[in-house]
DNA sequence: AAGTGGTCTAGACCACCAT
DNA sequence: TGGTGGTCTAGACCACTTT
């Protein structure tokens, strides 16, 4: 089942098929995030290759940020980086561009449902398992900036209702508490203005500017594991990027 | 003046200056875009390295997307790849994400003007330099979707006003009539919601949400040769990235 | 001092493209 | 057929970190 071997018959070349075993040993959760993987003499030894081909493998998987290497320590698996995320804005760019504090939030809601086609389609389940669906108001210094609408599975969660959720970032909690780390994530973004019940919910008194975020976070071997619909105040939101 | 040859004292690594000599030599634009530069082995011969650093340098910058190599061709100066832009789902998002037509654009104002404060600052220019200001409505199979305001150095342009723009693209002006290709841009996104005006220019009839992207693109050497505010109907608008 | 990754070399062989 | 980039090797030496 495991291709734990190399192939030398040229199907591909060495490297991809090392980067290919790298990746798969890191789906698999035998290499967790954070961890030292072997050195690269290890690797050439235990695979047979020259230590230039381990390097390369190494190379293209740093460039893929799923691995970072250091100098005389090591190298290491990745967590995801969420810099580029449409909502780190509201964390980072909010307040002038310094880092500011963990935003807080407020659950709303907490309950468990059917999936129902949609949910059950992104999340990849059926439409009659059942999910968590959580909603909840997120703010910084007790402002809210957002309404959030959240979707789980609910066997991969089970319990999640038990655990003290206000003000708490969700990840580090799937991750220690359900072995469910999230290692990519998808983000759509759509402009809107806003409704009523959100206008209550975030305290403003007039049509104004959203910004709807959806994501969907994923784990090791591209599992859906969280859906989610943020809607949040547009007024100063700023989006940069670089094209080249 | 020209840095022409590699330091070995080892102040820096050998690849790395040789990126900055190549980066330098495209930026001075002796290398154009498109253009067919040196194979390995000469520039290994050239700057007496041996063709592995050669290729390691090579490598970052296609990393970069400075370059683009081609097996049993050569390797080759590219040009910026705008498929990040937020203006480019105009034109590829809309119909459902095929490629369709090139956006056809209307020109209300095209003028000589100064400079002013903010511009000049964006542009790299006095205050009471002169320059062209441009107004123009972008239409996709007739149906307006955007309303520009482009900033361009009067100097650099000089003539602009004389060439028919309708419905042309503006970027491969700027490269063949006025030698001055766009190589890299900045972008920055902002949700609004429709003014008066704005609604009458894009045919719509009541308060909708909009999409102000602001533009600085730059040509060889970071030069900041044009500014522009585009102000595009925000109903169908979605962005996607990828977080890893 | 031992182990790590980072740089660099000089070669070999291959796949691909133009002629 | 000759030139190009793509892969791979087996070393050497260096800079950095930990023990």
């Amino acid at each position: 089942m495991d291709n734990i071997v190399i192939d030398f018959k040229k199907e591909k070349p060495l490297y991809l098929q090392l980067v290919e075993i790298i990746k798969h040993r890191v789906v698999e959760n035998s290499w967790h995030q954070g961890m030292k993987i072997p050195s690269e003499n290890e690797m050439a030894k235990e695979f047979g290759l020259s230590v230039g081909t381990v390097k390369k493998a190494l190379g293209v998987l740093v460039q893929e940020g799923v691995l970072f290497r250091r100098q005389g320590q090591g190298t290491f698996i990745s967590t995801p980086d969420f810099s580029k995320s449409f909502l780190r804005f509201f964390r980072f760019g909010m307040t002038g561009g310094k880092p500011s504090e963990v935003p807080g939030s407020r659950i709303l809601k907490l309950k468990v449902v059917k999936a129902g086609k949609k949910i059950a389609d992104v999340l990849n389940l059926a439409p009659d398992d059942k999910i968590y669906h959580m909603k909840r108001v997120r703010t910084l210094q007790n402002t809210p900036f957002a309404v959030e609408e959240l979707y789980l599975s609910y066997t991969r969660f089970k319990g999640i209702d038990q655990v003290a959720l206000e003000d708490q970032l969700l990840y580090p909690i799937y991750s220690e508490q359900f072995a469910t780390p999230v290692v990519w994530a998808d983000e759509f973004m759509q402009p809107d203005i806003s409704d009523q019940e959100t206008n209550e919910l975030l305290g403003v008194d007039k049509i104004t500017p959203v910004i709807c975020v959806e994501r969907i976070a994923y784990s090791y071997g591209d599992l859906p594991v969280e859906y989610r619909q943020s809607a949040c105040i547009g007024d100063n939101f700023k989006y940069h990027i670089v094209i080249r």
